[in-house]
DNA sequence: CGTTTTAATATGTATATACATGAAAAGCGG
DNA sequence: CCGCTTTTCATGTATATACATATTAAAACG
């Protein structure tokens, strides 16, 4: 474990405070110059930090303009999937969503299993069930877990109208996600909603979300196997 | 479009060394005050090149050492599903690995279809089969391709003591990969393999592997669905 | 001759300095 | 008040310099 440097600990500080939300997305922080003397540091040593950062993602640097704090944005192709809509139309389809069910309720021990949360407080979910169409058809389903009380709004929002995939990236910043990809044979309610025979093979997406090490959402995305693939592509560079 | 930097430029003539193989994995490459001179920069500016290439996995650079092209590395987690031994132990369980056959012919519409070569040239492959085992139960089948343009040392190499997967990432250097994940019901032959029921779903991974823009190998890899599950984390930083 | 100490050396990090670049703001003629 | 030029300013890049650090090779020593 080296000492961690000089830049490497300012990139660190400032991580945290985006993570934090103590610097929200949009928010100009000081200038390079300032933050240089805030530090104790030369101009040389902050522009490598902030340079690191923009790297990251976590920055938007323009000249003159200053430097911002970046909205947060997905990265790897597992997660492109969260937009289900763009995915969709980026295959020249027509998209649809119709919400199937909707309740809300006091996390049981299935809810809880879902959503791990860190302690044993009790706390409310919002429960959706809808599905994707493309070009009319069935194209995914999805079970979808909110806690509420990590996103209070969720319980007015009207997901009749909008998935809940797009209105929770607009809600939560900088989340953190785990994926668990399997297998599954479709069960006699899926086989229904996704009009397939029961025991179909489907491709099943689970994605837990957390932010700042508190859980957000649960989401199963269940595919048809025959009809869907995840592609991932990895080049050196 | 902006101008690339100078060290951006630097960067870039040197990664091209090492993808084409000019600069081969453990080769010591010249000094990075001699490595500035040549190219007329400043030993901060090469230093700066040369630490990305560093960050970016190309090199291996130690005090007094000197730099070495790094051997290559899987990186995602897609990725990581390479080497089945080390995932298997990873798990703590006990790796074994059967080949069920191996078979030498010309590239047929099939070989073809899965290894997507650059041109109409004729090839040959060699088709291999095997089955990895956890704990003596049937983890995962195999169905290989190798292009033995590509690879012409893997018509003599052992199939029967090592798998290809593990074989094959210390021959070939810095394979682009692309893969697709999909769920398919088990076929008779697979189902008796990994002793399951055919039309169980099983997870299916297929890596096509190419260096240097052509083929070198393709995997098909299946899972029992109920018995294995692909885990992706992504975070922040 | 084996062990310890010392010097040499390549990379790693931080700084001051200089100039380039791009975009906003200020100035200005009409 | 409009449209143009000029200035200003924050960031972007390159350099020389200095010192730190890790590791090897040589030197010193018992």
């Amino acid at each position: 474990m080296a000492e961690p440097t000089l830049h490497d600990r300012i990139v660190t500080d400032l991580r945290e405070r985006i993570l934090r939300g103590a610097w929200p997305a949009g928010h100009r922080i000081p200038f390079e110059t300032d933050l240089a003397e805030a530090f104790g540091v030369s101009r040389m040593t902050m522009n490598k930090a902030l340079g690191q950062l923009t790297r990251e993602g976590f920055l938007d640097r323009r000249r003159k303009l200053g430097t911002v704090v970046a909205t947060p944005r997905m990265q790897s192709a597992v997660m492109e999937i969260a937009n289900i809509g763009e995915e969709i139309r980026g295959l020249g389809q027509d998209y649809g969503y119709r919400l199937l069910s909707r309740s809300l309720r006091v996390a049981g021990p299935d809810d809880r299993k879902a959503l791990r949360p860190a302690d044993e407080a009790p706390f409310r979910v919002l429960a959706l069930e809808a599905l994707h169409l493309a070009d009319g058809l069935p194209f995914c389903h999805e079970a979808r877990l909110i806690h509420l009380g990590a996103v209070p709004q969720a319980e007015t929002a009207d997901f009749a109208a909008q998935p809940a995939g797009a209105w929770l990236l607009q809600q939560v910043p900088w989340s953190a996600a785990e994926h668990v990809i399997r297998a599954v044979p479709a069960s006699a309610d899926l086989a229904a909603a996704l009009h397939l025979r029961p025991g179909t093979p489907c491709l099943e997406i689970a994605r837990r979300t957390e932010f700042e090490g508190r859980p957000v959402t649960f989401a199963r995305l269940t595919y048809p196997g025959d009809r869907h693939q995840l592609v991932a592509g990895f080049s050196p560079s």
